[in-house]
DNA sequence: CCCTCATCTTGTCATTGCCAAGTTTCTTGA
DNA sequence: TCAAGAAACTTGGCAATGACAAGATGAGGG
């Protein structure tokens, strides 16, 4: 049944408004982003969305929560396919991260604006991805390889240059070599920085 | 002449709309911005601000434009007024740069999405105040405080850091205190990283 | 003094987000 | 099985917006 007419129920608006948006903000940017075009571009009735997102601001969400997943996964798999040391896992996680920058430089920016610090309540799917790697922090310090310390506080002072390195990353102009190298050293420099003893 | 009629011309419409779009910004967010409210409450005419921004987005690039005039004054006296070490100058220099990214977190925002690193000549603001930091790095090498590289290679790492911090900052949920020590601790880090020897 | 041009005004259009009310399909439970 | 009832989607409409066109106003140079 390839060519049916379409039925009255799409049967999966909700995943197909998102996957549309998020090509659209990709290429467009996320304010340009519209829910009458997106209707349009998925072939439904301008005022379908609004069955799944009651706002746009919803729809943005939504689409963040979405990333914050994907995230969350890859920076897993970053730790876990990682040697055993905390310099390498750490190293790993961070490069994971960097990659998911350069793949989706305007979907990070719009998880970012959905501020999934401070109030950690807000996107649980964010709160999971940063418990990587708060987590990881963590086992530096009890391993000794960081002074002893705060690992929220550590985990925010990298979350930081991790953001700031992937805004670099994504404002473009930086060849791939050049930021792996240079995130490679954010890394050195943030160990010995903090290094104990 | 405080109850005249309003004239014809308003003389001073182009800094009247900056001054008012950053007021709205600041507190209602960038994307809310409206150039007929803000023709409102300025008192002209709708289209009024068109003979001075071709676009909405010209608004938002020379309000991005004019926080880089005062960032970068900001920062070049944060580093004469500190005292001659380079720790002292850096750590004033990045102080300054917490301290705007505090006072006006969403201006903040604006800028760095206008992206002025990369293609530096965009801004030509943009990149007198990112000097300011680079040429600080700059001297930090020659004085043997950190170790020999390239200040530009320093430069784009602390950038980033302090970016991200700033990013943090602007997306609230922090106290200023937090803030600070936060900022105190990431300068420490880098030059303690970095250090010659 | 007049002419020119930047500045500002009114009028208009397409587009957008959001809401209301109706239609179609799925589901659920008696 | 079938009849509510809920969920998914449609058409219609409203106010607001950005952008454009054409005209009014006035400041300043010749």
């Amino acid at each position: 049944m390839p060519d049916e007419a379409r039925p009255y129920h799409h049967g999966n608006l909700r995943a197909a408004l998102l996957d549309a948006a998020e090509r659209t903000i990709e290429k467009s940017g996320t304010e340009r982003l519209s829910l009458r075009e997106l209707a349009r571009v998925v072939g439904v009735s301008h005022a379908a969305p609004r069955a799944h997102f009651t706002d746009r601001q919803a729809l943005l969400v939504a689409l963040a929560e979405r990333g914050f997943d994907r995230l969350g996964a890859q920076l897993k798999a970053a730790r876990d396919g990682a040697g055993p040391g905390f310099g390498e896992r750490l190293r790993a996680v961070i490069a994971g991260f960097i990659t998911f920058a350069n793949s989706r430089p305007v979907l990070l920016d719009l998880m970012f604006s959905a501020k999934p610090y401070g109030d950690k309540a807000r996107l649980p799917a964010a709160a999971e991805a940063l418990a990587v790697v708060y987590d990881l922090i963590g086992d530096g310090v009890t391993e000794g390889a960081l002074a002893p310390g705060d690992p929220e506080r550590y985990g925010l002072l990298l979350y930081a240059w991790a953001q700031g390195l992937a805004s670099l990353i994504a404002g473009g102009g930086l060849e791939p070599e050049v930021t792996d190298s240079l995130v490679s050293d954010a890394v050195s420099t943030f160990i010995r920085g903090n290094a104990a003893g």
